[in-house]
DNA sequence: AGGCTGAATGACAGCGTTGACATAAATTGT
DNA sequence: ACAATTTATGTCAACGCTGTCATTCAGCCT
């Protein structure tokens, strides 16, 4: 007898499921692939009892394999009494399709659409998600959701895995600083669509926010109010979309002459608590910011716990609405993190459609919802 | 030739994704299969360029397709020579091996495990899924991910498709009144993990929250700060989880002799404003609660707007943590989302090892979060 | 009656892969 | 030096399904 058991000695993501036996070395297990990826070793599961296939259900019925088939895909061609007698036999073995041999004869075209996401526990990316998930459905595409942990460097090795089960197309969120390794599956038919951010070096469809030109609208209503010394807090600001909104920060301050603001940029590269560590720095400063814009809403909340009883006497605006912000009388800049997915899946879908044509770059339009934090005037000094 | 599009007839889910043909009728494309489920057409793709196959890379290396398996497998017999022919040629032929096949081979089993949720848009099922998709990750498991749109009847049509795609277990959130249809399939031998709720008339592993103790145990902690005026608040409430947490409720109270509870409870079945209001007419009432516990988070928010300025004067403890309750000062009866997930998921993969035993009931452990809130003494009148 | 049409069914191959088995060449032991 | 092993490779079939083509048998027309 064999035993079983699991095997994770790759550091982070182990796809090596194996059945070590005591008769066989563990050589073979861990042995890597002609890419240098782990391999699964999937072992046959416990029979239990076998399932039933259209041969078992055409046996019953008396009818061959093919006459099972034609019923099961619903052809006209088969006699009511037939038809009737092939429906019996399946219901009474439990039949049911076996979709992998269904799509590997149709050339490996499965109906499954995968997600790459880098963080899971972001509660945008599921937004994102439910959008794919429901606009696919419409479909009749399945979503299958692959997380790489914010780690660029799982990103290839997790699509990897994706396109070995023929995913039928791809949609991410890119972390990666470069997409060149798609290029080869793009031409393959394979329809990449990026969500949030751009894909690099990559031709890819895209879905992404109106980062500039929300935060620049956002500013511009604080410089209307009067606000000139308007802080940006934003943590972690490597990315393209928290860059767009910097970039729309400073086109609105630079339309009234303020041309650097460095002064009142802060762009921390680690997670939540330091930008509240920056808010308190700004508001100890001598002119001390009177508004203040998050790029994110990691920041916001940070915003939210540094300001405290001060809520009052600085302008507030984040950028990404959240729970409770409404409660909190906060204003943001927010946008349907749903549609951002809607439209992605309406891409993958056009593309599966029609594969020829130029990139497509669809850009979600933010909104200000004015809650009163935005609206505060200027301080009298 | 042929026109593709997609058609959407059916109401709320079509899986029926089909080519339509000028020179054939539309009545295949519609109909339906031996259960009465919409049909999956899938088309082929444009084919661009054909994928390169182990017979493609073989011929190329100049070896048989069945040497190049072995290196694809990493297998040990392949002389380091040919081995290097091999992937020299794979490479260049970007050949990448079709998981499909290799699971029809291997008796139809593949690596995905399907996770089927009733609301994506709820921030608590993505958290789960978090924990459940990095534990799979380290087995070498996939998530797939499928929701019901809390629709007890489309419950059974998606796992239907889930099956279909021969998923190697399930996940589940169970929202349909019955999962005795799993019966089947369980006996199959896919491993049937419930998630939040127990299953209705099937054997299968579960892991739940603590939901009574939990609620207990905030109550007691409220009565012994000497409130007896205390509100339950939660909508919808016809949820396992939500009568749990009522049982507890009442437990805490029967256990000071308040036997009849009801005047205080307060169990909508509509969503988030109507606990808004449920409040404000408890607060209306001549002898207003001086204590109150949410039994889920839609119902905190209510509870939070509908306190408003009234905030010090009335305890108060949701069941669910959120974004900001700590800002906010909130008490709450917190867990660890994730950990459910990771739970259901090592659930699932010591099934998948030993498939016999008796079904499993995790309980995942709740703790009381005092940030203020909830340890308000009880006002003088 | 003989040929023709169409409806109902079946035989067969092959999608890409790999386990079981076979074979040939290289290595070992005595 | 020759059998016994080991190593490297190939052949074949089958996983479950369905497209293509072939076959059978009514019913119909002239």
């Amino acid at each position: 007898m064999s035993t079983m058991s699991y095997c994770s000695d790759t550091p982070s993501r182990c796809y090596c499921y194996c059945m070590i036996d005591p008769m066989v070395s563990n050589e073979a297990a861990l042995a890597t692939g002609f890419d240098g990826a782990p391999i699964a070793q999937v072992p046959a599961p416990a029979p239990a009892q076998a399932r039933a296939t259209l041969a078992d259900v055409g046996r019953l019925a008396g009818v061959s394999p093919k006459t099972v088939s034609r019923v099961v895909l619903g052809s006209s061609n088969v006699s009511q009494e037939t038809r009737e007698r092939v429906l019996t036999a399946a219901r009474s073995l439990r039949f049911r399709p076996n979709h992998l041999a269904r799509n590997l004869r149709h050339g490996s075209v499965t109906n499954t659409v995968a997600f790459v996401i880098g963080d899971l526990t972001n509660p945008f990316y599921f937004l994102v998600a439910a959008g794919i998930e429901r606009e696919l459905a419409r479909h009749g595409l399945m979503m299958i959701l692959a997380a790489t942990d914010d780690d660029p460097a799982s990103e290839e090795r997790v699509v990897e895995t994706l396109l070995k089960q023929r995913v039928r197309a791809l949609l991410m969120v890119p972390i990666a600083l470069d997409q060149a390794y798609l290029e080869g599956e793009r031409q393959l038919g394979t329809p990449v669509v990026c969500i949030d951010r751009p894909a690099h070096n990559l031709i890819a469809d895209s879905v992404v926010l109106a980062n500039f030109e929300g935060t620049a609208e956002a500013v511009r209503g604080l410089i209307r109010a009067g606000h000139r010394r308007i802080a940006f807090v934003c943590s972690p600001a490597a990315l393209y979309t928290h860059q767009e909104r910097l970039r729309g920060y400073r086109q609105a301050l630079r339309e009234v002459g303020i041309l650097d603001s460095s002064r009142w940029e802060r762009l921390e590269n680690a997670d939540g608590p330091t930008a509240e560590q920056s808010v308190r720095e700004l508001l100890a400063l001598p002119d001390p910011p009177t508004a203040i814009i998050a790029g994110n809403n990691r920041a916001s909340s940070g915003v939210v716990r540094a300001l405290g009883n001060r809520f009052d006497t600085v302008a507030f605006i984040g950028f990404d609405d959240f729970e409770l912000a409404d409660a909190a009388g906060i204003s943001v800049i927010a946008y349907d993190p749903a549609e951002l997915g809607r439209q992605a899946a309406r891409l993958v879908v056009a593309r599966l459609d029609n594969p020829v044509g130029p990139p497509q770059q669809i850009e979600i339009p933010t909104h200000l919802i004015q809650r009163g934090s935005g609206e505060l005037g200027v301080p009298l000094d």
